[in-house]
DNA sequence: ATTGGCACTCTAGTGAGGGGACTGCCAAAT
DNA sequence: ATTTGGCAGTCCCCTCACTAGAGTGCCAAT
């Protein structure tokens, strides 16, 4: 239903050559102008060798048909969701980024240091550059969790600090209250031990271990262990995480979004990832860029706001989501072909990190 | 300038007592309703017992003095920065919070995990909240860097983890590229090794060491400890690394941002921090509550924009920023309450983590 | 099937007019 | 000397009517 190369239903296929030169010249006038598109304009700018009332036969046809609308009684028109959908399935112009500007991010990614939280947030902000709209990346995660590295380091008498590495390379943070002061020496040897019992495990076969010995765990060292698990099955279930955003100072120079009330929806939307996650997730689980349309399908809370999207990384074992937020009327062509490039150079930097391990 | 309980110039502080309680009327009713107030309502809301035509004439007097002015001739009056200024330093009621919202606040910042990130967005959700404006907040961070663990785990053949942890408890991560492939265990007795050379060390001990050890090491071992010194000297100078944000959805209520040109303001200076880190700098070398008025003195490019901070933590030992961000409208009262109230919880937090320790 | 012509529709912009809120000032009152 | 009621004057903002302009739908001719 989103997929790039996926089939629309069938009643779109049935536009004429010279209806589809029509929409697309219209598309892209409106995507650059925000002002409804006449008939006299789209043949202008599609150069066609039809007179202007033949045009607006075609138009009321594809009025008709639901790929275009008037605001109001003899305005120009507008595309509605289906020929933004249209379009974007069967007219857009695939461009490739231009040369460059891949040279530059190729250049941005290569001198960066790896440090995750640096390296998200750059690609935010490459993206929203580029695109200029706003980004979104969430971090690659892998689907289950597996322990790889345990660290406790003491802090003062009460607390100590716990490092968790994952097998995907995340680190998980967290500071313990401790019952009795224990010293480090104690304390490194409490992680020696969890790091033995746990190597390479996930949270369900930690719980579900008949190991004598984890059974046999009690005071700090139960207490790490109980917390290993908690976080560890955490990321197991939900999948998102945490969410880079940038560049949403571009969505202002819309003219859509002159109007408060739709401004305060889209910074609602971006603030808050609950509209957000199901979004993502779906993502996570395809392939292939996707392009949402606001207001299509189940899309309706985010009325007037297009996503183009793309899972990167390694299916499972490392892999997030990128892609751009731009008003409905954003241009197809760029976004898409920014995000594909990204997507490349993410995929290329995660499985050299990630690809060739056990 | 800004200091709570600082003087301001002495010309400020003649204003005869009626004054003041006109521009406390006025300030407070143009804080509640945005719109210029008149002679008339300013009797009515200061409960004055004189006439308007009194009002009116002490009105000229307050706008000759600099703390008024008309948006256009015979217009109601608003208050000008220097209003704004006298009203925070001398007429404000100092309000403190109600306490079931600080039982409210207290009791989220119980259960929660002591995990830095979680630890910040909650902060600066509790902000937000509850002075209904713009957060922000800093994690804490020492002056200068100590070092305390080092870590470093192998992920694959080419690419180790490097977690470096800092004596204020700071975690700082980085992927490292090596040469050749190193096992796990040789990586262990590294980070072993630097462990014991650089315990406690600060950037500048570690540099100008004449530890023979130190000048000795090469391969795998020199590179982790270049970029340890590396990342432990960008602590020591730039004192902003990161600011957690929330509640930006706030603004939009406010009758000033309809307008989005200023809109687009507060959103650049919101995301893109060169504005604000060095207000957030000068904050960290203060103490007490500061309430920066948009427009004032250095602070002309947050026009329309008021700030209240403050400083929390451990000065130079674990010590960060926190506060809101509001148009220059905000109700002070409630804001100051409010970054009070969280700044002790966070300064009983931060000792009881960092407090009692070598 | 396509086209030119034409009446019609609706918006956006302009300008005039009036109500309303408030001021400044003056002369009288305290 | 201060305070007050009165009043003319100012300016905003809302409404209304009007116009120009862009674009449509339809029809009859090609």
């Amino acid at each position: 239903m989103m997929t790039e190369t996926q089939d629309t239903q069938p009643t779109k296929r049935k536009l004429k050559p010279r209806q589809r030169d029509i929409l697309k010249a219209l598309v892209q006038e409106y995507i650059s102008t925000a002002d409804p598109v006449g008939s006299e304009t789209v043949r202008r700018v599609g150069q066609l060798e039809v007179s202007s009332a033949t045009i607006r036969n075609e138009l009321a046809t594809l009025e008709k048909d639901g790929y275009v609308y008037q605001p109001y009684t003899s305005a120009g028109r507008v595309p509605t969701v289906e020929g933004y959908r249209y379009f974007v399935e069967e007219l857009m112009d695939e461009v490739s980024l231009p040369l460059p500007q891949r040279r530059m991010i190729g250049h941005q990614f290569h001198q960066m240091r790896l440090n995750l939280d640096q390296w998200m947030s750059l690609t935010a902000a490459i993206l929203a550059h580029t695109a200029r709209a706003a980004s979104l990346v969430t971090p690659p995660h892998a689907k289950s969790a597996y322990f790889k590295h345990l660290e406790l380091i003491g802090i003062n008498d009460a607390i100590c600090l716990m490092i968790l590495v994952l097998r995907d390379g995340s680190i998980h943070q967290e500071m313990l209250g401790m019952a009795d002061p224990i010293d480090q020496e104690t304390l490194t040897q409490t992680s020696r031990k969890l790091n033995e019992l746990l190597k390479n495990c996930s949270a369900k076969e930690i719980k579900e271990s008949d190991n004598p010995e984890l059974g046999a765990l009690e005071g700090l060292t139960r207490q790490v262990l109980g917390r290993v698990v908690d976080i560890m099955e955490s990321i197991d279930c939900d999948a998102i995480t945490k969410i880079y955003r940038d560049g949403l100072e571009n969505m202002f120079c819309e003219p859509e979004f002159r109007d408060a009330e739709k401004m305060q929806q889209l910074i609602e939307i971006q603030q808050h990832h609950s509209l957000l996650e199901p979004i993502l997730t779906g993502i996570l689980n395809s392939n292939g860029i996707q392009v949402i349309i606001g207001g299509e399908g189940p899309y309706e809370e985010i009325e007037h706001l297009s996503l183009v999207l793309s899972r990167y990384g390694i299916r499972d074992r490392a892999s997030g989501v990128l892609g751009i937020m731009g008003p409905r009327r954003m241009p197809y062509g760029r976004a898409i072909s920014t995000v594909r490039y990204v997507t490349r150079l993410m995929d290329d930097l995660i499985s050299s990190v990630y690809g060739h391990d056990g």
